[in-house]
DNA sequence: AAACGGACTTAACCCGGGTTAAGAAATTTA
DNA sequence: TAAATTTCTTAACCCGGGTTAAGTCCGTTT
């Protein structure tokens, strides 16, 4: 089934039209290989051990990534809204099993390309190779920030820093996974929360 | 001055002959680019606030990466060996002042090749492009695995980890050092160790 | 309206790592 | 070789976050 383009979001036409000055053709040939994805709150787009075959944007809802310990227990590293491109990144250019679950914390509509597309499609358009290599040092920068954001501060700094960064998030995610994405239990995001609360 | 086949790691010419598959025209040419920078013991490659305008082949020594928060304490981010590349990466992507330092912890002799012959020779040799994307997709995984580490990991754990994957880095590494990566005081990187030892 | 289940909060206790301060060991310099 | 400096260790005390266990709140179901 056809994508029409009044079911892709400004930002995604924007992203090919005026950011990489994708062409008509060009745009309507890339869209040509998006297919939708519908993903229901709670359900996964992803789990540890399958293979990411293709990239997924985000059209609308949220995500949570996360992987697995030996206890079971969760931590999520990060999450994704509208317009963000969403795959286990290891995986999918690995080629490998990976160990990221992606789960929809809202009900999400993706718009997904497979990876022999889109491979396909970067030799043949190179402003799209050149998009997504940004993309992926932008990643590079993000999680760097993240691992040293865990190394420097506190829990508490890190969650004002939240606040700061995204506030928009608390509006969108329950506080038990804010909580595990700040690497504390949810007990004591609740502590945390009122202490800050009362002075 | 010009830089001696006989001057360069085995590794070194490996990387360019072997595994790229250079020619030797390809790999002369490249190398004339390169140009040789000792940095000694305790003296920094780069300080936070400087531009990275090169990346650096580590030919022999190591060094350490780190940050320093508000507080003026350091958070080491990794460590860096022979045949390594060096770079604040940010700063070196972004041409913006950098946010990290870097300190020889062994008297280090470095392979330089400037941004801009770099860029030129990327153009000019395809496959040298091609390596350096290799290195960066790399470097994801591993940065991505550092941050699940930090947040899926005790203190204790990531030590063991430490010994498990590189027990190279004891020899020669300082213990302060190896602290500050695991995030932790020397102090207590010193009980673990004996409440180890003892069960 | 009552019952249920999930999300969030509160409280008591415990423990690992930070902090401070001192001393021992190793390495560098004189 | 001695002195000085740096690195590593030990110990006592403290505190933040984990753990366990209830309890509250709220939306959904029956």
């Amino acid at each position: 089934m056809e994508l029409y383009r009044s079911e892709l979001s400004q930002h995604f036409v924007d992203t090919f039209i005026k950011k990489m000055e994708f062409t008509e053709e060009e745009f309507n040939y890339t869209v040509s290989f998006f297919k939708r994805q519908y993903v229901p709150r709670k359900f996964f787009y992803l789990k540890a051990g399958q293979i990411a075959m293709q990239k997924a944007y985000i059209n609308k809802g949220s995500t949570r990534t996360f992987t697995m310990d030996e206890k079971g227990r969760e931590h999520i590293l990060n999450f994704s809204f509208e317009d963000w491109w969403l795959a286990d990144f290891e995986s999918y250019h690995t080629g490998k099993p990976g160990t990221k679950y992606i789960q929809a914390v809202e009900d999400c509509e993706l718009l997904c390309i497979s990876k022999e597309a889109l491979e396909k499609l970067e030799i043949e358009i190179p402003k799209l190779k050149a998009l997504f290599e940004m993309k992926q040092k932008k990643m590079i920068f993000s999680t760097m920030e993240r691992l040293n954001e865990v190394k420097t501060l506190t829990a508490e700094e890190r969650y004002l820093n939240l606040i700061k960064k995204h506030p928009q998030i608390f509006q969108r995610i329950p506080l038990q996974y804010i909580a595990s994405y700040l690497d504390i239990e949810p007990q004591s995001l609740s502590r945390l929360r009122k202490r800050l609360s009362t002075k």
